[in-house]
DNA sequence: TAACTTATAGTCAATATGACTATAAGTATT
DNA sequence: AATACTTATAGTCATATTGACTATAAGTTA
């Protein structure tokens, strides 16, 4: 290391990152070293001085878990006084949805392990990584119903079924399934593959893709699904 | 200052205080002194060691402004890596809506004035200063639409145009006034006082008021003004 | 072939929307 | 005192959207 990306000492980034396959998981890391060796936290960092808040989020998120290529959104910095332990620490958060079958787990730098957890089977996390995983949780119920982000989080290819049980697993609601069909149907933001889905032991649903016009249009516009 | 309240070298506040009467207006103040003296800019200075973001947000404010208990929020820390000069700065922005009337404007600190500017006659600012000011015209737009916060800005009696006329200096639109009534009235987030307004010449519109219940019930639930 | 499971289509009353027109209640002008 | 303005408020109407359902279709498994 130069003396040009040398860290600030004060101020750290963190990441929530939001997976989902068949239910939604959060990724942690699992600390190599120093005071907290061995728990489970947020992947994070120090920041340096030659990069940008948002630079230092997509370096640490890689070096950690392997993850790349992906939209990490700033979320809100969080500075209580004692957050950290011995020491004034600022973090930035950042959160992403992705999917997480797109992405290989790879430990490194500073953690020794990496790891997709259930919303009901994360543990105690160091600091306050517990409150910020709440407050992001929060964020995501609020975004999900104002950008058609939710849509990140599935397949390429995916079933009408796949998306409502994706909106009801964020929003933590059952929806009715005629009516969800016929919304987001009405939106005009999927396009008919016409295929269907296969080694199910029931009737195969249709598979669906984003009509990804109507897609950055409603992200421009107002978009607001009132489920 | 004593050793704990020392600032930290590499962090500060600006805050983004939108005010409105009859129109909308951001609060600037002038520099007193330092590199940039003379110069317009975002309320903000440094957080010490001894407080926490917010704490530091609503003392800079009020230090330099005379403006106090308000409700600031976070809106998102400017980390970019050259935006301040010859240091590494990352500043954490706030944001506000207040009725204009309801404050004192004092300025106090490091600055040796203070005002409410247009937009349209906001000067060019220092740092990133308009870029921030930039994002929080943004995020006011978003805001506005998804939480009751408009209401924040009108005086405590207001007419159903006034309502109108803010929503629309927000947003820059232009609304069909019945069909805004309408909606506004539906919602039942105002009581109506009977009473009317005074030394206008024409016909008198009715005064209104929240009805503070369903405010904070919207502001809860979701709400969409989908104007 | 029947029973089961999930997908997809459709019904219907109630409500909300957008684009208007109409009237009411004042002030200002002649 | 009558008329012209101005803005507030009320109402119309065709169309679209919602929520709560029921019905049927298309497959699997027993």
């Amino acid at each position: 290391m130069n003396s040009m990306n040398r860290i600030m000492e004060d101020i750290s980034i963190d990441c929530v990152i939001f997976g989902f396959t068949n239910d939604l998981k959060v990724l942690l890391v699992q600390h190599g070293e120093g005071i907290s060796k061995g728990k489970w936290a947020l992947p994070g960092g120090w920041i340096t001085y030659d990069e940008s808040l948002d630079q230092a989020a997509y370096r640490i998120l890689y070096l950690l878990t392997g993850v790349k290529d992906i939209f990490l959104d700033q979320m809100k910095a969080f500075g209580a006084k004692n957050r950290f332990p011995d020491k004034r620490v600022v973090t930035v958060a950042y959160y992403s949805l992705v999917k997480t079958e797109d992405y290989d787990l790879v430990a490194g730098f500073t953690a020794s392990d990496v790891k997709w957890f259930k919303p009901d089977e994360i543990p105690r996390l160091p600091y306050d990584h517990n409150e910020i995983l709440e407050y992001a949780f929060r964020q995501l119920q609020n975004k999900v119903r104002h950008e058609p982000v939710g849509f990140n989080l599935l397949p390429e290819k995916f079933t009408l079924h796949q998306l409502q049980v994706l909106y009801e697993s964020i929003l933590r609601i059952k929806l009715d399934k005629p009516n969800f069909r016929r919304k987001i149907l009405n939106m005009n933001l999927l396009m008919d593959l016409n295929e269907k889905q296969k080694n199910v032991s029931h009737r195969a649903a249709k598979l669906y893709q984003f009509n990804s016009e109507t897609y950055d249009t409603l992200k421009e516009k107002k978009f607001v699904l009132d489920l």
